[in-house]
RNA sequence: GAGCCGUUAGCUCAGUUGGCAGAGCACCUGCCUUUUAAGCAGGGAGUCGUGGGUUCGAGUCCCACACGGCUCACCA
């Protein structure tokens, strides 16, 4: 029980740095190197040149033989060996070099060579302690395998996980190459409010908050739909935001409470061009961050490569159930029609519902390949324009990949009255009790009343094109600090 | 919200039919000047998730709860 910790120790060891006048917490750093670029200036050396330089790191691992010892610090470039010599340092010094601890920062100095095994190493003419570190690092071959640990202490997560940390590196050059994608299209990003007198664009219950100098409610956003539109009305004719949306509902594999969405509104554009954009978008940011437009997403193939394959969701109805939507178009005969296949979905609120259950249950588990689902119903888009001669439908997409439903797109609605029968629809189901559907949105309807062009809109989720593009089944592995139950 | 599975040392994991709580890494002591999962010798370290129960005796069986994972439900 006297035993102390391993904590403790290294409690101990603080004091005594300090009590030797050592800061163990420095305000200051330098080096002339990262260890990349140390080990390629090495490596770049000509006949007979030495190279002398001064690196700092995490110490992560210690082979003490004696008078001489080796370690490996690592930076965010990678790690280097380093060899501390008691001849070299001197007594004292090397002494006080092996009193550090694995997880210490430290900064060494000196001429690099090349040991018997021929890694490149630094003999250590002088050292400095960065950062004294109290807690050891999780264990050096198995690294940290408990998920809950590596979900709530996601920083020894990625000290000791490479494969995590070029999931997160990666995560940030899929987000950069979108907005190179979308910058080099003439789409200016934009940021809007993430904190909204009322919530829409979207079917789902928010996050409420209170603001108290204004006395009034406040939601976190569920999308950023109305507030791009407004811009779009306001002249800026390409806009985008890559953001965080809040949806206070369940979560899952696919679901974080809080994820990150791209929208984007672009002028005298419709569904069809949006189409292309998405699939060139994909492929472009597959090339450039994966190097190829062919993905292998849990064991299969998936080609990215444009264009993607169209269908209409009557089509792909029919294909998968023999249920032809268009001849059963009130909910009373699409619902007998549904039961006469054998299906038995319960009481849904709308045709356009049952519509979408049907699809959901049918199709959608079979689009592996990148697909666009195309003309929705009506009565499940209220912020879609109508099709053409089909008054049930809008002109709306979404796209699936492996399975996975990866973005939703239409033709913007932009007739002002339309859009308030629309508003007026979805509030009458929600005084009806459907919590997600859309509140009356009067400040938006006197936007659209201003006049709005004929636009093109499309939302994909981010974590979702990163699991793809890891290889990864479950959302939290692609947020560096997902949303969990409070431990106590 | 439901079902199933998991929770043992700082970390990774064993733990038999209910019979003294184990290993590797990490840590501590000693030896060791080219190691790299360094090596050799010795040592310390536990609220077995929490709380009840059954039992002479519970890490192990039963109940409840907590947290996590997966599946489902939910989910534009």
């Amino acid at each position: 029980m006297a035993e102390l910790d391993q904590r403790e120790r290294r409690i101990a060891k603080l004091d005594k740095l300090r009590a030797a006048g050592v800061d163990p917490y420095p305000p200051r750093s330098s080096c002339t190197h990262t260890t990349a670029h140390a080990l390629a200036a090495f490596e770049a050396l000509g006949e007979g040149e030495k190279l002398h330089s001064r690196v700092a790191g995490r110490l992560v691992s210690m082979r003490v033989m004696g008078k001489s010892t080796f370690a490996h610090i690592a930076d965010g470039s990678g790690r280097i060996q380093i060899l501390a010599r008691q001849d070299v340092l001197g007594a004292e010094p090397y002494q006080a070099f092996k009193q550090l601890d694995v997880a210490d920062f430290i900064s060494v100095e000196g001429s690099m060579f090349r040991t018997h095994t021929g890694e490149v190493t630094v003999q250590v003419e002088n050292y400095t302690l960065l950062s004294k570190a109290l807690r050891p690092l999780p264990e050096k071959w198995h690294g940290l395998q408990d998920v809950e640990l590596r979900y709530r202490q996601r920083y020894l997560d990625l000290l000791s996980n490479e494969e995590v940390r070029n999931v997160f590196i990666t995560r940030t050059r899929i987000v950069s190459a979108i907005r190179r994608f979308l910058d080099a299209r003439g789409f200016l990003e934009v940021e809007t409010p993430i904190l909204q007198p009322l919530y829409g664009g979207a079917a789902a219950r928010p996050f409420t908050t209170h603001h108290n100098a204004l006395d009034q409610t406040l939601y976190l956003r569920i999308a950023d739909e109305l507030y791009l539109k407004r811009l779009i009305i306001g002249g800026l004719d390409r806009v985008y935001e890559i953001g965080h949306n809040f949806r206070n509902e369940g979560i899952s594999t696919r679901h974080n409470p809080e994820f990150t969405m791209t929208e984007l509104y672009q002028a005298y554009a419709d569904y069809n061009d949006i189409m292309r954009l998405v699939e060139e978008l994909y492929a472009a940011v597959a090339q450039e961050v994966l190097g190829a437009t062919h993905i292998t997403y849990q064991g299969q193939d998936i080609d990215l490569t444009p264009p993607w394959r169209r269908i209409t969701m009557r089509q792909a109805i029919l294909d998968a159930s023999g249920i032809d939507i268009a001849t059963v178009s009130d909910y009373a005969s699409l619902s007998a029609a549904v039961q006469a296949k054998g299906y038995s979905f319960g009481k849904l609120p709308n045709w356009g519902k049952l519509i979408e259950k049907l699809f959901d249950e049918t199709v959608e588990p079979n689009l592996t390949q990148p697909t666009f689902i195309t003309e929705y119903p009506i009565d499940i888009s209220p912020l879609a324009k109508k099709k053409p001669g089909e008054p049930q439908l809008v002109e709306r997409f979404e796209f699936f990949i492996a399975n996975m439903e990866c973005g939703n797109a239409f033709t913007e609605l932009n007739d002002p009255l339309d859009q308030r029968e629309r508003f007026a629809a979805a509030a009458r189901d929600y005084t009806a009790g459907e919590e997600e559907s859309h509140p009356m949105d009067e400040d938006f309807i006197t936007a659209l009343e201003h006049g709005m062009p004929p636009t093109g809109g499309l939302g994909f989720g981010v974590d979702r094109m990163v699991m793809l593009f890891t290889d990864q089944t479950s959302i939290r592995e692609v947020i560096l600090f997902p949303q969990l139950r409070n431990k106590d």
